[in-house]
DNA sequence: GATGAATGAGAATTCATTCAT
DNA sequence: TATGAATGAATTCTCATTCAT
């Protein structure tokens, strides 16, 4: 399928994934991304098999990029602490950008049934991963260098990608909490217990 | 609505909320929920407006039981700690056995547009908040007690929810990283970092 | 059918006059009248086959009456020219308290396909027949005593049906244009063109 | 709407009136169109939002036909009697090839409850103005002329429009009674009443 | 490659009718 | 007799997908 018009493709996606992100799978219809990439809607259909697969490809490219990302930062210099700020910073501007915590949430729509979600899966489960491990080892680097406690590097990375969603769906959903992410990242630095 | 007969109300609400957790609104087909109750599929419409009407009252009762939970444990006896870890370990019991997180989840969809999920936000948004109270001050014990840091009790109570979230989510999709609910407590509680 | 309790059967019939004339045959669903009449939807079935025959009912009773009126009038004294000025102004009073020309109406809805309309034509036709006959009758007597022209009398009292309906029916929907039953009824008896 | 295929457009159109003339609107089905117009249920929509516009254009259309054909009348030469004879002789001929007085009979299912026929109302009455007023002027002209009486030519319109439906009505319902349209013309034209 | 009109399977909803109480 | 909860056939409308141009 990588052929055809390369720009084209890319448009398509570039906009499916607003539109996916703010209307979820089944409120977009193939017409409404037809007609913000300025295209036919038979032409999606010359570049992505079925409504499911752009979904996919949409999915897929946002996690590369997310992905991406992370790598970018494991390798920068800085404390550890400063490393994980500036993930969560990141990505929550760039949820506030896309009005969506969309690929994270969708891990939780996940158990839908039907050959859409049932395909979905498995990528999302193995992208979630590979950000879950670069994370991991950013951790496991902070606990090496006694900046953070001796856990379980992968649980706290995991834990880590809700936290950054808890600041997003807090800002967005309950406004009068006053839930931001500097808050947040305190919480899950410090806990909430007192130290004695 | 609250006519007719009261059992077959219930049981309507019981099954749906069974399906539409586990296949969300969309892939929910009316017939699903009249076959799993043993009703025609004109029985339902006895007894709710329509498909989006009983997905909100399933949401509600729902919700109405979460917050019962809540109240009744915050009048009990035991340690703030306690009692949080209580909340915790019932939630994510529940949430197994319904195999999803389908309330917590339903906060994100939440931004699909339509009129379907416009009159289901206010609802939800609400009850979130009801749930985030009765924890917030528990929270709220806690600090005055001396057993949490001096932390803004609602956000914390927000990010309480969306840790137990965390637990189920990590076990359910990505049971390889070992993901369980006393792991992630003991993050909540103490903080990644390193205490000096 | 003329059996069970009298008074019920009356009861529904009335009730059922008056909405299917409102509403027509397809918007009127057997639980309006159900309502209307205090009974239960399943009770309305002990009295009448089916919806289509309690229509059926509905407009033979309606004829009935308009019948026994025309010929009521038939046998008083006076003019003839007076007695036909007497069936218009108590037709279009009838009319206009059951907001319908219903039964005048429903000749032209008759065809309609379908086994509910196929049962009904010959009733309105012979029902309606024996109106015009009777007007025809007066007519006749007109003609002969010198009131009337020698004109066909069956038309003239098929057209003197119409013109009442004409009287009814643009005072109802045309208000501005100043239809009334004595200018329409001048008309007819006068004609249109200037006389020589 | 009126994009898309205009042929198409039209003959939906055509076919629709067709069938809504003979059955009505409750009666026909979508599928019933469809299928006559050789289209699949589905097009129709991409056509018209739903059954109820694609009944309310189909009105419009015909009568739009009704007023073009008056108009056209008006300007002609010829005495008034001629014209009005015209007309008549014309509007019986199309309401036998359509098997239904449509339009005019419309006017009386106005009362009908419900979104459908609260939208047509405004329409028909609108339309049924336009076609009295055009009525209107030939006999203000005939009037003016010597050849009618001195009447609200407004109400005289009215009921002659009312007159052509009988003349349709009495030969499709009533064949028995022998009446036709010149029957009824001249009962129309010269009156009931012997002149002296 | 691109188009967009046409398709038709699939879903929600309605309501006359039945029947156990 | 009377009830009204339950039924399910029938109908409208949607929209992903196809295909002739």
């Amino acid at each position: 399928m990588r052929k055809k018009n390369q720009n084209t493709r890319e448009k398509i996606i570039e906009v499916a994934l607003k539109i996916f992100a703010k209307k979820g799978f089944f409120k977009t219809k193939v017409d409404d991304i037809a007609k913000a990439a300025d295209l036919a809607k038979g032409t999606l259909y010359l570049y992505f098999k079925d409504k499911e697969s752009l979904y996919v490809t949409t999915i897929e490219e946002h996690f590369k990029n997310a992905v991406n990302f992370l790598s970018e930062i494991e390798t920068k210099k800085g404390s550890t602490t400063e490393k994980m700020t500036d993930i969560a910073t990141n990505f929550v501007m760039h949820m506030k950008e896309l009005k969506s915590s969309y690929p994270m949430f969708t891990i939780e729509s996940m158990n839908l049934t039907g050959k859409i979600l049932r395909n979905i899966k498995p990528i999302i489960i193995s992208k979630l991963m590979q950000m879950t491990k670069i994370i991991s080892r950013i951790i496991a680097e902070g606990i090496e260098n006694g900046e953070f406690r001796d856990v379980n590097p992968d649980v706290a990375a995991f834990y880590f990608l809700n936290t950054i969603r808890t600041a997003f769906s807090g800002d967005v959903f309950m406004p009068d909490i006053g839930v931001d992410i500097n808050t947040i990242l305190k919480l899950f630095f410090d806990g909430l217990k007192k130290r004695r």
